[in-house]
RNA sequence: GGCCCCAUCGUCUAGUCAGGUCCAGGACACCGGCCUUUCACGCCGACGACGCGGGUUCAAAUCCCGCUGGGGUCACCA
């Protein structure tokens, strides 16, 4: 099966909202826009929806054009290469949102709401309560044109939103799926342009879609449910809709859509983990789609000839670590030296990061030649934890002479603790981070230096390098949190019992009696 | 919960649309071995799946129905 490919030329997009690190899933679409583009001479634009002011940010967006480019996935359209059919920031496009929702207000097939979000509250607890789905109830339907109009004129805040048909049903063409139908009288009344007169992601989309020309649009699942919607939009207008292709769902390992607190999203994880966007892309390929001869080592211009969404498989794909760090070795032994050695220079040059591990580092380098050793932990994808890490994650047994360490307390949820306050943090320096891992172990009830030295292990597999914060920043939130979340997953797998941490508290007890003794014999050998 | 989607080894998948060549093939991981000063790479091997129940058929992983299971979606977020 192919899917239909009726109008020329062919203009394909990706739409990611700024509101958060790069994430995988839109490379994953993004990769499969591109390859379906360049294999029928079309266009790939990038188009920002950052129609939510709360959520979105410029800096989220800087860090999603820098990581698609870091994948190799390169638009022929966007905010800033520009293009025919712009601006490709919906901010900027407001204007146009507003012109077309009074358009369809005109034609009777939008409406104004006045409805106050307490009123919308109520009615929702009572829809939920008599077990019905919910949904608008009509209120601001049928209101009078010209009251409407004379209200809106007079300031008063509403939204607009969409007049669904309220029989009959919607039938999505969905090219992986066919005909999935829905029955019209359960589809909400969505809102289309908010009070603060941005439009919502289903307006701006389909308005946006229409005019840059998109013949295929080629998304997640997880839009599925809102393609009628859609269709309606697009009816509405009276415009053709374009083809639509929705993929399956990047999954984490439970089966759960892939997300960040159970998998690294962040595409800047990938790239900081050192891994080639050549495999990166070639893995990306492999998940819900299998290239005809079977391959499993193939780069972007043979998976661009060969993609064909009818060889797409529609269980969504668990997003499989194990997989992407055997691809890419196959990757860098297949690269000749010299590009290798190439690749090697540019990754420990990337983004300056090899400064900042420089100026931590060489306090601590005898010559250098130590740098690899001392540097180490900063790059790469994961740190080993065997059993001396098991001691030193549950224990924070530093044994020093004056700071004998056994805890045994430093748990998982003192590290989920953690990781939700790296999480949380909006400057991502190093006195936040402090701050941030004070409360942690005040909150644990652990010792600064206890929880500090667990945290420096499960980041660096060591008890010795350099300071904690300066390392943590250093070191970048991505990679950091993935570390800190290994960490916690790698100790609750293995959870200390009874026994274990009796016989670590022994072993504590021991080790300060010893110290003691020794102490104590220093002293009467002095005396 | 309503609606929608999906269902082959632990994981990614081939095979399904055009039923027989499939007591189901490949890859990752895991386990064992070989190679090797170590590790890694490489090579060899082992383990390992058509969710269940009906039906159609001479014949079903493949077609149909039901069940079960998983996922998504039900925002003035996308």
């Amino acid at each position: 099966m192919s899917i239909p490919t009726p109008r020329h030329p062919v203009r394909v997009r990706i739409a990611p909202s700024p509101t958060g690190d790069p994430h995988v899933g839109t490379a994953y679409i993004a990769l499969f826009n591109l390859a379906f583009a360049r294999q029928h001479g079309g266009q790939f634009v990038l188009r920002i929806e950052d129609t939510d002011q709360k959520r979105s940010t410029a800096a989220s967006e800087a860090a999603i054009l820098r990581s698609l480019g870091w994948c190799g996935l390169q638009w022929d359209e966007g905010p800033d290469v520009g293009g025919p059919y712009g601006p490709y920031r919906q901010s900027e496009r407001a204007t146009i949102y507003a012109e077309h929702a009074d358009l369809l207000i005109a034609k009777g097939r939008a409406y104004r709401c006045f409805c106050t979000a307490e009123r919308l509250d109520a009615m929702r607890a009572a829809q939920k309560a008599a077990g019905d789905d919910w949904r608008y109830d009509g209120h601001c339907r049928h209101l009078d044109a010209a009251d409407s109009a004379a209200r809106a004129a007079a300031g008063e805040a509403h939204v607009v939103r969409l007049a669904m048909p309220q029989d009959g049903e919607t039938i999505v063409p969905d090219a992986l799926r066919g005909e999935v139908r829905y029955e019209n009288g359960r589809i909400d009344d969505q809102i289309l342009l908010k009070s603060d007169g941005l439009p919502t992601y289903h307006l701006a989309n389909v308005v946006d879609d229409h005019l840059m020309q998109i013949t295929h649009v080629i998304r997640a699942e997880e839009w599925l449910n809102s393609t009628p919607k859609h269709l309606e939009l697009y009816d509405a207008f009276g415009w053709e809709a374009p083809v639509f292709v929705h993929m399956p769902l990047l999954r984490n390992a439970d089966r759960s859509k892939i997300s960040k607190r159970k998998n690294p999203t962040s595409l800047e994880f990938y790239q900081r983990a050192g891994i080639l966007p050549e495999a990166f892309l070639n893995f990306l390929g492999m998940l819900g789609f299998s290239m005809p001869d079977e391959a499993e080592f193939f780069d972007f211009e043979a998976f661009s000839a060969a993609l064909d969404f009818g060889r797409i498989s529609l269980g969504g794909p668990v997003f499989d670590l194990d997989r992407l760090q055997h691809i890419n070795g196959l990757w860098i032994r297949a690269m000749a030296p010299d590009a290798l050695a190439a690749r090697f220079a540019d990754y420990f040059r990337e983004d300056g990061r090899d400064v900042h591990v420089a100026r931590l580092v060489a306090e601590r380098v005898g010559s250098l030649g130590d740098w690899p050793h001392h540097a180490g932990p900063f790059y790469g994808a994961s740190v080993p934890y065997g059993a001396d890490s098991r001691h030193l994650l549950v224990g924070c047994g530093s044994k020093k002479k004056k700071a004998v360490r056994l805890s045994a307390r430093a748990s998982k949820a003192f590290f989920e603790d953690v990781i939700a306050r790296l999480e949380g943090l909006a400057d991502f320096d190093e006195v936040a981070v402090e701050a941030a891992l004070r409360e942690s172990t005040e909150a644990a009830g652990v010792g600064v230096g206890d929880g500090f030295m667990a945290v420096r292990v499960a980041l660096t597999g060591r008890t010795a390098a350099p300071g904690l914060f300066e390392t943590i920043v250093a070191m970048g939130r991505a990679l950091s949190l993935v570390r800190l979340r290994t960490a916690a997953n790698w100790l609750a797998q293995s959870a200390p019992g009874q026994a274990e941490l009796e016989a670590l508290e022994r072993e504590v007890a021991a080790y300060r009696d010893a110290l003691a003794h020794a102490a104590a014999a220093a002293e009467g050998g002095a005396a």
